[in-house]
DNA sequence: ATCATATAAGATAATATATGTCTTATATAA
DNA sequence: TTATATAAGACATATATTATCTTATATGAT
């Protein structure tokens, strides 16, 4: 099982597609869905979603669609991860603090909670506004690769 | 869903029982699943898949059992989720390079490759050898950064 | 006012995955 | 020979995810 969700992976599509257009006015779902690849219905479903979030305002009527709750450099992927899938879980124990009795004596926890704090800064650190630039956004990543030749 | 998953936990936790008995001989299944409350029949096919990817050796016959297949030390946290519930997969298209058609046009990808070069790093750190050690086992008070490269 | 378009909401079905249990076979030390 | 323990895999159950379908509602345009 992927730690994002096909869901998940649709929604960002569709975030993605309103911050390319961001400032253009409403984007009806239709048209990003079918720009993105997801499924039409489904996509409504997750504009609902991300709309009870505020991560997106809805406008109904012809002519309406929905654009983004804020600048894309405001809003995270792991704000879409959240409202979609809920929050990362790395052990059913990190979340819950009483979903386990071993809690007390378990050495393998406070590791998992290191890592989940790194995995959710990760995404936290990704932006819709650099998932809009393609081609240059991991410049100074130091990773060029792809010279074509 | 838990990054972890349930089956995983149970197979860390018998691998720490093995690693905190280890060069005592075998240990029978049944004790280990027992003090580490893990259901029997479960426990079983676990160590027989650890045993198939030679993390343990197996040991038939009365007073038989199983042997860590590595000095604990050598053992890490990843091999152990990797046995039993396959590769950590961030996206499915981070394994499976043909899982999306949209791949040369996604800029969320290479982002999504990097955060599981993270996490897959962080497992690999984590060694049997230092979940044997209970009471607080990063004495340097919390910061430990330094994710090997 | 009416209509066409688009969102809102939620029920339901279809898949996929994970977990738990059971049965039978096999190896080996005592 | 026997008791103990692993080996292997079928089977059943539970849970979670994904997809589809239906009905209701809001709103701009005609
Ligand atoms: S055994 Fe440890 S890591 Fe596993 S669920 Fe319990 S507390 Fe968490
Ligand atoms: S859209 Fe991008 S991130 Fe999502 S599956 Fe396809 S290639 Fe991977």
């Amino acid at each position: 099982m992927d730690i994002v969700r096909r869901n998940t992976d649709y929604a960002a599509r569709l975030m993605v597609h309103l911050a390319k257009h961001y400032g253009n006015g409403p984007i009806s779902t239709r048209t990003a869905a079918a720009e993105e690849q997801v499924p039409y219905q489904l996509a409504c479903k997750l504009m609902q979603k991300l709309n009870n979030a505020k991560l997106v305002t809805s406008c109904m009527g012809p002519k309406g669609g929905f654009v983004l709750g804020a600048e894309p450099s405001k809003i995270s992927l792991l704000e879409v991860v959240e409202v979609i899938q809920g929050p990362i879980s790395m052990n059913r124990c990190v979340l819950n603090e009483d979903a386990c009795s071993r809690k007390t004596i378990c050495t393998v926890r406070e590791k998992l909670i290191d890592l989940q704090k790194i995995i959710t800064k990760g995404l936290a650190a990704i932006t819709l506004d650099e998932l809009t630039r393609r081609g240059r956004s991991n410049r100074n990543t130091g990773k060029r690769k792809r010279i074509k030749q």
